[in-house]
This record gives C-alpha cells, sequence and structure tokens, in this order.
DNA sequence: CGTCGCTGTGGGACCGTTCCCATCCCACCG
DNA sequence: CGGTGGGATGGGAACGGTCCCACAGCGACG
C-alpha cells in the first residue's frame, strides 16, 4: 500500500509539462505519439521525459482508456506438463520480448478445474485484461470459443479443432511429420511404422496424415500404425502393439517425445537396438528427448518466433477487434540425434 | 481498447449505489469492509452487487490508492531450466491459490539478461507492482538486494547467500540430505559418497553440511565427495572423480536429480548396478527423477505449500512493509522408487 | 486589408474509485 | 426539555491521465 515516494521524481504529467514549458495537454500528445505538435515542442517534452526518468501512471491512463495494458497468458492446462516443457519456457520468453518494450503486463492464469475455469472466465468477462494468449494443447477447451463470443480478443497457440472464428499461430505438422519420414527414408529405412497421436486433435491429425502422405510421395507403402494420446504411458501400449502385430518395421515416426521414450524402454526391453535395428524419431523437441537414451531425433517448432507472432497477433486485435482472422504456421525442423 | 459494453451490467459504484438506495460512499465503505456501516445498508449492498454481478474498476481504485493489485513473478533464471521443471508448475500453482480469490494480478516477468535486468529494475522502481516474488535459484542475482534498499516488498524462494533484510522461504536442505543418508544407512549401505553442490551457495552447503552431520551422528565415516554446479553435466564429471579416487562405496547422495542422472549414466558406463552395486538417492525431485533409469528415490520439497507461504508472506510485507522479517523452512519428504 | 482556414496549443471535463469532512439523527444525560 | 456526543450517511475533492473543444497566430487569398 505504502509506495515509497520518491519526491525528487515527477510522477505527474503536469511537472512534466513545467519542466518542459507546455501544457499538459501537449505532453500528452507527445507520449501518445499525436500529429500535430511542433517539432521543437517534441523536443522539448521528449528531453525534459528524458531527464526525470518519467513514466506514465498506469491506473490514471487505464482509467480514461478503459484499456488495462495488461494480456492475459491462460495456461489451461490440466496437468504441470506443459511447464515441464521448453515450449512453455520459449513461449514465456517470446511473449516477453513482444510486451516488454510496449510496458504491457503479462498476467499468469491458470485454469486447472472447473472451478478455477469458471472464475476465470468470469473475471475475464469483466475486462480485466486487454486481450488473451491460449497456451493450450488441449484443443476440447471451451473458454476460447466462449471469450470469442464475448468479443475478447484472443489468439490460440494451436489450431482449435472446430471451426472458430479466431486468429492462431501453429507449427506445422504435417509438414513436420513428412521431415521425419523423409530422414527415415534418406537413411534407408524403408519399413516404416508409426505411433500417432489421439485422432481428435489437430496435432494427431496432422502429424499422422504428414507420415502417409510423405511415404507416399516416395511411392513406400507405411507400416504398422497404433495410437496413443501423445501423453507418458500410452506410448508403450502402442509399442507392444506394434511389435505384436508381426509387421516388420526398420524406423519409427512417434507423434510426441513423451511416447517415443516409452517406445525406446519398450524396444530396449525387447532387446531390439536404436537406431541399429529401428530408428526412432520423435515431435516436439521437449526436454526429454536429450534426455532419453540413446537422445531422440526430433522434430522441432520455432516456439520463440511462434510466441512472438502469437503475442504481435493478439496486439493487432486489440487495436482492431474486428479485423480479419490472421493465422500463421510455421515450418518445423529436424534436430538429428542418437536415435537415428 | 473497445470494450465490449454489457449495457445491462451496472460498471459503476454510483449505479450500484442507485440500486441499493445508499450513497456511494457506503458502497465504497461495503467494498473495503469499512466499520460504521449499519448491517441492514450493508446488507442493501451485498446483495445488489450479488444480484447485478458488479466488479469494482481497478484502475480507478488503484489510481487513488497507488496499489496496482499486481504482485511481479520475477524468473531471474538465465536457462530455461527453471521453466523445466515441476517445481516452478507447483509454484505458479500455490501463489494463484493465493492470489485468485484476492484478485490480485500474478505478473510474469523475466530477466533473462543483463538488458532484461536492467529494464526489469527500472519499471519495478516505477511503482507497476506492489511486490515482487523471486522464484530464482540464482543466489547471487543482485535485483532482491537493490529492490528491498528501495524499499519495494520482495520475497525469495530460497535463502540469500549474504545477511539479506528480505523474508524467504526455504526447504530445510540439512534436514533433506539427513533424509537421504538414514535412507541409505537403513538400507545397510555404509560406505556412503555424495557429490555435493556448488559452495558458493546456500543449497550446496546445506546439503552437503547435512550429508556429513547425518553420517556423524550415526557414526559412520563419509565415504568420498565430489563436487558439480548442479546442473546437467557437472555430474558426470564428478561421478567420474569418485570412481577414479579409489575409495570404495555402496551408497550414494547426489545434491540434485540432475547431476544424479550423469551420475546413474557413469555407473552404468563402468557396469555398476544400480541399486544392487550402489544406491543412488537424489534432490529436488523434478521431472528428471521419474524418467530417470531405474527411477531415482530422492527428496522432495512441499513446493506448493512453499509457494502459498511465499504469497502469503509477501502479501503481509505489502501491508505493512516494516514488519519484522518472517522467513520459513519447510520439512523435506523422501520419494522412494528403483534406485536404491 | 479583412477574412478565411489551418496548424499548434491550452483549458477543462471526465473516467470510477477512495476518503475526508460535514451533516443528520437519535439516545442519553443533566 | 435542551444540549451533547457518537454512529451512520452523503457530498465532493482528489488521484493522473486523455481528449474534446476553443482559441491564438499566421500565411494566403480575394
Amino acid at each position: 500500500m505504502v509506495r515509497p515516494t520518491d519526491s525528487t521524481q515527477p510522477r505527474t504529467i503536469k511537472e512534466i509539462a513545467a519542466v518542459a514549458g507546455v501544457s499538459k495537454s501537449t505532453v500528452s500528445r507527445v507520449l501518445n505519439d499525436t500529429p500535430g505538435v511542433s517539432p521543437k515542442a517534441r523536443e522539448l517534452v521528449r528531453s525534459a521525459i528524458e531527464a526525470t526518468g518519467y513514466q506514465p501512471n498506469r491506473a490514471a491512463r487505464s482509467l480514461v482508456t478503459r484499456a488495462t495494458g495488461s494480456i492475459g497468458l491462460v495456461v489451461s492446462e490440466a496437468h504441470a506438463r506443459i511447464f515441464s516443457d521448453p515450449f512453455f519456457a520459449s513461449m514465456v520468453r517470446g511473449a516477453t520480448q513482444v510486451v516488454r518494450p510496449l510496458g504491457i503486463h503479462l498476467v499468469l492464469m491458470l485454469a486447472e478445474d472447473q472451478r478455477a475455469r469458471d472464475q476465470l472466465l468470469e473475471y475475464l468477462r469483466h475486462g480485466h485484461v486487454d486481450g488473451v494468449l491460449f497456451v493450450s494443447t488441449h484443443a476440447a477447451d471451451p473458454l476460447p470459443r466462449i471469450l470469442v463470443a464475448e468479443r475478447l480478443p484472443v489468439v490460440l497457440s494451436g489450431r482449435p479443432v472446430s471451426r472458430l472464428q479466431v486468429s492462431y499461430v501453429d507449427v506445422d505438422s504435417v509438414a513436420g511429420a513428412g521431415l521425419a519420414v523423409e530422414h527415415l527414408l534418406e537413411l534407408g529405412r524403408r519399413r516404416i511404422a508409426t505411433i500417432a497421436g489421439p485422432q481428435d486433435m489437430p496435432a494427431g491429425q496432422d502429424r499422422l496424415r504428414g507420415f502417409t502422405e510423405a511415404l507416399a510421395a516416395h511411392g513406400v507403402r507405411p507400416g504398422p500404425v497404433a495410437y496413443g494420446d501423445f501423453d507418458r504411458g500410452s506410448g508403450a501400449r502402442a509399442m507392444e502393439e506394434l511389435l505384436a502385430s508381426g509387421a516388420p518395421f526398420d524406423g519409427l515416426f512417434v507423434a510426441s517425445d513423451l511416447m517415443a521414450l516409452d517406445a525406446l524402454a519398450v524396444l530396449r526391453e525387447h532387446a531390439l537396438r536404436v537406431p541399429e535395428d529401428v530408428a526412432v524419431v520423435g515431435f516436439d523437441d521437449s526436454v526429454a528427448a536429450t534426455q532419453a537414451r540413446p537422445a531422440l531425433t526430433t522434430v522441432r517448432q520455432p516456439v520463440e518466433e511462434m510466441a512472438k507472432a502469437l503475442t504481435l497477433t493478439l496486439l493487432d486485435r486489440i487495436k482492431d477487434p474486428d479485423a480479419p482472422i490472421t493465422s500463421r504456421v510455421f515450418p518445423p525442423k529436424l534436430v538429428r540425434r542418437a536415435s537415428t
């Protein structure tokens, strides 16, 4: 409550006006880059601000502009998983880089359970932030839809399941799976299996589609397919299925690193060598990929760049909420390690 | 900028006053739990607020109270590492739980490099947040000291290196190391080595001290000691050192999970079985611990509880900046897995 | 030479709270 | 029965910006 009163520093626009010898209106104009200020006055104000280290009062500005200068970073992941991902770290770093020079606050908001979700919705409805960044791989989340309907600027990381009038930023999963397949083909592998993700999620669909299309493009028949849910644990079951199917394979594309980790363990249990007997490629380039043994070859998303695009898109939307939807899809990159 | 105008919902205290049939002063009093309002009026206002779903305007309130209703969560970790830790996830969850019901914003702030650090400092100085939560294991960080000197409420997670007039919340590292040692002793191991952390960090010091003290308490002579820097990679060197020392050992306490991961790999390379030949205990219970093979027995901190305490301490400090320092140290817990 | 218009500037209302202060009412006491 | 004091209440000034509007100054043009 008690703020240290820096008696030396000017805290109001009026004081700056006095220092610069102009009216507070002119100072305000300079602060907001409004045209119609003489170069002389502009310079006068600028140097007064420079000299005093003045920063405008957020609250006062917010009160009249009805903008908060904050955007919400909603993490609607039930598990801790999203944090345990370098994905999240890079996301935050990218968003921060965009937001910091503008003095916009990145407000962290968790939606762990239904109650939190309800509270959050109520909160966002009251305009406590100017817009929302969704860093959620959980495509079924109803929150984005609701907020879009309420006309709150929203941008998603990851393509939404259904046709939703919302901008998003995503990695090209189809191309990513293609990269993986082509890498395996280049290594001379011809019998390529896959552990696919859940088919009710865009990422799951696209990665499987990229797999089959890339093989088709090279005239290679796809090997056996099993399904997991992207998470740790589900990959083991799928791997067992593949092995039980009897269909031979010397290459394996797994739609997530976490499942690939399971796959590696199961392969080892079955005394199959990686990469000699089976070359394995994952997806995500999560922290698990480097910690795996052997270290996992995987498909990386340019997350930081994506985060910047995401944030910029949101800021655009906040400036003009009626602008048309603009989504961006980024190209992935193959990171080669010891598993291929 | 353009906020959806919910024409139906009252947005001002005046409107609530009209609905309740009182003056805006009385509404304000009810909102702030100020005494001196008749029960009748209080109830009238309460139900008016309830009925309309009114929420006071942050900016207007902030303007006059000179408090922002936001606290900064400063992550002053250069690497992405802190995010990749369930530690961080739990930290955020704990802080959120405290902060959400109070309508206080948790503003995420990164201090990746020196430039960011300078900007951040400048920013915090201008009172854009009411207080700062430091989630930084990096004890040498000068930021807390500066902010304390500027009289900005600050609370640290992790004991600071030097005597700093600041509250902190930490896990009892000495006791944690003790748990690890006692566990190994119970398993019948008598020759116990350790890979200690850096001795210029409190956590490094305490974990080594706990190790030696616990052994001394049981009259067991400590085995060889090697040092790492807590990070991935440094554990391998230390492990090699221990093996090269020639001193035999059947138990190993490693001061961080990441180093323990390295140790496991080196032990495997040397054809030593875990836990048969060497039982290994880590520290932190990071995500790496469960992903290790064999899964790592380790010492866990009650992070979420610690985060709550951290946040509550900060809020207390904001309320009364001159209150005496109050730090809390939490007891750790041993999590037994396959490596012992 | 008067008027018009245009650029640059300043004054002041307003945003939605809090909080100080004045006022009112009522009970109690001398 | 008038005076007093204290609790409840309301009015209005502030908080520090933005932005509308009025107006000064000045060159151009009829």
